[in-house]
DNA sequence: TCTTGACTTCAAGTCAGCTTGAAGCGGTAT
DNA sequence: ATACCGCTTCAAGCTGACTTGAAGTCAAGA
């Protein structure tokens, strides 16, 4: 069976040793056993931490995923986990409209400064804002 | 002209008066009038306001921020400007992206927790994880 | 055998981004 | 007149998420 280091996961996961082992002291990472005592980490744990990205990744704080967890793996209850996936993705979903709305910003923005630099350029007089402010961009 | 305080604001956008006051301090926002030494805000301040939370949520720190209005605020180079709106643009891209993947995976993981729950109603075997893992949703 | 480099634990430290508390002021309602 | 509410400043405190440092272990290569 394929496993990997703490270095090597890592490394593939874009963070540090010691956030791994952070998150281990948490608990959202477990059962990872030791050879000559260092950890050995195999795919159930890469597809673990790819889980806790995801979550994080969504907006929820690492003790919400503890509690995300514990009431998953309680296997009590599938209702409560679909009212966390719930928030989850209604979460998701917002952050997704707020960005798109933000990217439209951004988009105004730049073509307003590529006019201004234009503008310079050429010797012409300075675009207006106004005609920028609610352009739409694809 | 239309004015608002403090606590007018900071209920607008979602904050509190502490943080409008923080942003001040730090230089973000600016130039705000006080009638009896209290804040006075006009749109001015909303629109710099509104310019602050959208980088902001696009993953800029306060300090970003600061060098970012810096350097637009000095009229020197769009190009500068340009660069860091680059940036920003970049960073907001790849996050839209990856909550899009996550949308995906909750998605997945919302259809499975309903096969169970409804696996577990009507008494037949719990669904497979597998069959789940790579499916697309709209 | 010795060195090297990546690992181990544990406690303490860091950083961003606010928040809180104390002490006081201003304008409106009773 | 007095109470009250939302504001003021300033300094100190807090929280979440890690990171760092010290002191030591392990296994592979020269």
């Amino acid at each position: 069976m394929l496993t990997y280091t703490i270095g090597e996961v890592a490394t593939r996961y874009h963070m540090r040793p010691s956030t791994l082992r952070y998150y281990e002291e948490l608990g959202l990472l477990y059962d990872v056993p030791r050879q000559g005592g260092r950890r050995v980490y195999t795919a159930q744990h890469l597809a673990r931490l790819s889980t806790i990205c995801c979550y994080k990744n969504a907006g929820m704080s690492l003790e919400e995923l503890q509690e995300f967890f514990r009431s998953t793996e309680s296997h009590a209850d599938p209702a409560k986990t679909l009212a966390i996936l719930d928030t989850v993705d209604d979460r998701i979903q917002s952050q997704i409209a707020e960005l798109q709305a933000n990217y439209q910003q951004i988009q105004r923005k730049k073509h307003f400064f590529l006019a201004i630099q234009a503008a310079q350029a050429a010797g012409v007089p300075q675009p207006n804002w106004a005609d920028y402010a609610h352009r739409h961009y694809a």
